[in-house]
DNA sequence: GTGACTTATAAGTCTGACTTTTTGTCTCTG
DNA sequence: CAGAGACAAAAAGTCAGACTTATAAGTCAC
């Protein structure tokens, strides 16, 4: 991830940070910088950069004469990687990870079918390397090598759907799906239909068919929505 | 929006944001602490807060010995609102509008659906007053308390979904909005058929039918998308 | 040319003094 | 007793200067 702590502002996020998003300082608390300060063992200015970085998070205010106060839970930037990571760490971790397979199951089925309109040769041809990758160490308890080529898949697909806002989601999805394997259900081997999914996924990208792409994809994704007992019966 | 230049920091992002967002200064260009600090007159404490600010938003790297050096567009935090601010205000704004877009239409309709399922009765009233408050000013060049209502809607659905990552798009879709009235097309009233598809869409969430509210939003975003010639023929 | 050593540089840190805004309170007045 | 205005205290905001540390780049010996 993202080099952690460098620099002692860095420390005290790497801090303050989860403590802020897993709730341990209800909305409307008051922090004061001076007495963070001295709790972190920091100088005032190093405090002072924290929560600056706090702020453009949306996670706290700093008003004049009343303090850093923590902003309600409805104003963060929970799109921040940074925020996602933190909430991933700590204790409503499972909300998280639904919140993001919706999202995931919105966003794509879209992505894969601009994928099939959009995707470079290059981009198929690492498609197609991926998903060969999961087929080959879909059996024998090898999720660790299975996840790399998983991740590897998503990312090249919301990368080759041209749209930035996207390809950006890559970092979310390969979050989500490292946390499916590490600490949720898949305990076993992956799915096998779900790994001819992702063949066929390729296959319709390289092809060009937008629409059977999208459809493959959202099969996965309701997969993924099924796993959390997400869907409706 | 956010409250602007709140504090000499905030006044330098207000230039140095736009600034490389526009791209302005090219990834790789490095910038020096003390020249931006005497540049801007501000002390370099102040400074420094801002340098945290732009590095948290992933648009700027901080190394000693080297300087500032401003990252590549490709790992901008470009969901941070303040980002998308920056560069609506900008450039290539008719590009992030594009990406927008796209991503509306694919949040908004699974959002619908979700709504469907979820909504309170609060905020079923809240819609249908919103498709309401739509059609009464949809004739006689009323655009910009149309464009209230529009915005209004769209917010309710996304925070009805129940998800968290949905809700908080609500400004994005928002900003998307009156970009379209106050910049693009969008010069006579709006078009019929779309005001039609709102009131539906407000009827479906209200009478539980998931999959008939997000049908319906989606041929809303599809007008969105061909606004913008973004649609294949 | 390779490796170890030195040096210059720019960020990082700390401290203390000072300024500014805001809020809570206190008083004065009707 | 209520409302307006003056006052004081509290906390963030700002600044300047000295010092530390990491590190890129240049230098020298081999």
């Amino acid at each position: 991830m993202t080099t952690p702590g460098r620099g002692l502002h860095g420390h005290v996020l790497d801090t303050l940070g989860p403590a802020i998003t897993a709730g341990e300082y209800p909305p409307g608390s008051v922090l004061r910088t001076d007495e963070l300060a001295q709790h972190f063992e920091v100088s005032r200015s190093v405090m002072r950069e924290a929560v600056r970085v706090l702020e453009s998070m949306h996670l706290v205010e700093s008003r004049r004469r009343v303090g850093v106060t923590v902003r309600p839970k409805a104003e963060w930037n929970v799109y921040d990687p940074q925020v996602i990571r933190w909430r991933l760490a700590g204790a409503d971790r499972p909300h998280q990870l639904r919140s993001l397979t919706v999202l995931r199951s919105a966003v794509e089925p879209v992505a894969a079918g601009l994928a099939a309109k959009h995707a470079t040769a290059q981009q198929c041809a690492e498609l197609t390397e991926c998903a060969l990758g999961m087929v080959a160490t879909s059996r024998g308890h090898r999720l660790q090598e299975y996840l790399v080529h998983d991740v590897a898949f998503h990312r090249v697909v919301l990368a080759a759907s041209g749209n930035e806002m996207f390809a950006r989601l890559g970092d979310v999805v390969a979050e989500v799906l490292a946390g499916r394997t590490h600490h949720e259900v898949m305990f076993e081997d992956p799915d096998p239909a779900a790994v001819t999914l992702h063949v066929q996924v390729a296959e319709a990208v390289r092809a060009g068919d937008a629409t059977r792409a999208e459809q493959l994809t959202r099969e996965i994704t309701v997969g993924a929505l099924q796993e959390l007992d997400i869907l409706a019966p």
